[in-house]
DNA sequence: TGACGTGTGTGCGATATCGCACATACTCCG
DNA sequence: CGGAGTATGTGCGATATCGCACACACGTCA
């Protein structure tokens, strides 16, 4: 029995056109993505391209003494994996679960076979990766002008953007390696944010109470990149 | 009489199959590229795209307060303009002529129709494309986690990769304006290279004296992305 | 020659973040 | 209940960069 996938839960899937689905859907197949799971290493190649539906995925540049830094962040509205059609096979970044969750994978030479046709596929996931051009440009700027209390607002808020609820399962040692600063520094952030009664927060789990006074605070990378997904994905469900 | 254009000042042109080679060269246009001309402003549309050859041209974001931080670099192995075959029509960056010089121009109708043909055109422009996207993610690293002084080195050696020679025509003000960090900044980080005799300047021309000095000093962010526009632009001129 | 504009050098207090050390607090599990 | 492991809070000196003010130095042009 073939179980009927619900494409609905990524915003890329849900807008290929119908025959497109079709075809790809026997190829899909729904993959747990636990927290910290490595989709891809650094420098090496993929088999298959990973659509978020649960989950979301860092994609982290990391420096040769070992600290890191989010380049961007890939969830429901998204795919790992533009390098398999950008032609370079690989990339020097790492893709990491960040928000454990589920997603779909698809044999990479599925998602060629179909970009190759030149296609409104071919023009979708160009448009996606214009995107995440956008995500990772603005990220270099608000790394060397924007504070940290603000990128921390900035962050929760791109978070809060691909989870269905208002609660992060996340521990700010994690967010530190995202945001490539230390530990103390987020606890620091994010006891502000809590003393202001914008989000709340015990041993991991972190609950949004006030999504405007987030973004009242956040720096403006976040309403940049937000309406650049919004102008080139258009059916991206409004957050 | 139609001027027959030398290809080989720009490493995509001269990647190009010869057949598209001459399909191009009526609609390409010789052109100046003078100091801070502004090829794109964010959020605008191109009317063509620029190969550079003796130009240099920074893309930079903006902050809402006026402060900049160079996001990439586009010279003689590059083209201004991925948006257009990206998709998205503009970009919510500018770019920008860091060191004056000359270009081609190619109309952007002329460059989509080649473009749409998937063919080896297509497949060129993604490689490059993606060969910019690490360029912009190691940015972001570098703008975390590197100081200025490695960063200065890092800047210098791009520069002095896309010119015919070892002397840059730029004041440390600009320098800063691209780096996104103070003119002061600029200024002592730049007198330790001359004390160390790594470089030597003057009223807005610095002479690299010694590479090989430079490159122990920058950060690895400058070998990485050489490495990665190596590896997925092999006909790339060995610097 | 002298004045002006531009590019560069320097000093100083302010600030953000770092690196480290350690205290506390919560949770799980035996 | 008690201990181990993990998550968070706090303090403190070090460092990189900032913002500003101003001095100086060179080149151009009247």
């Amino acid at each position: 029995m073939v179980v009927e996938l619900d494409r609905l839960g990524n915003r890329l899937l849900a807008s290929l056109p119908a025959e497109v689905w079709h075809r790809w859907q026997p190829h899909l197949e729904w993959t747990d993505m636990p927290l910290g799971q490595v989709v891809c290493e650094s420098g090496s190649g993929l088999s298959h391209a990973y659509f978020p539906v649960t989950s979301i995925v860092s994609l982290l540049g990391v420096t040769e003494n070992g600290s890191s830094a989010e380049i961007a962040v890939v969830g429901c509205d998204g795919v790992v994996g533009i390098s398999l059609f950008m032609g370079g096979a690989s990339t020097p970044s790492r893709a990491v679960v960040q928000s454990a969750g589920h997603g779909l994978k698809l044999r990479s030479d599925v998602l060629m076979a179909e970009f190759n046709q030149g296609g409104p596929v071919m023009r979708l996931l160009l448009r996606y990766t214009q995107a995440l051009i956008t995500q990772m440009a603005q990220t270099a700027v608000c790394n060397r002008h924007h504070v940290l209390d603000a990128q921390l607002c900035r962050w929760l808020l791109i978070s809060l953007d691909r989870l269905p609820g208002p609660e992060l399962v996340m521990t700010q040692e994690l967010i530190a390696n995202m945001l490539g600063v230390r530990r103390e520094g987020v606890t620091e952030a994010a006891l502000k944010l809590q003393k202001q009664g914008l989000i709340r927060y015990a041993r991991g789990h972190i609950t949004v109470l006030d999504r405007t006074g987030l973004e009242e605070r956040a720096c403006e990378c976040y309403a940049v990149v937000k309406g650049e997904y919004d102008r080139l994905l258009p059916d991206r469900i409004a957050t």
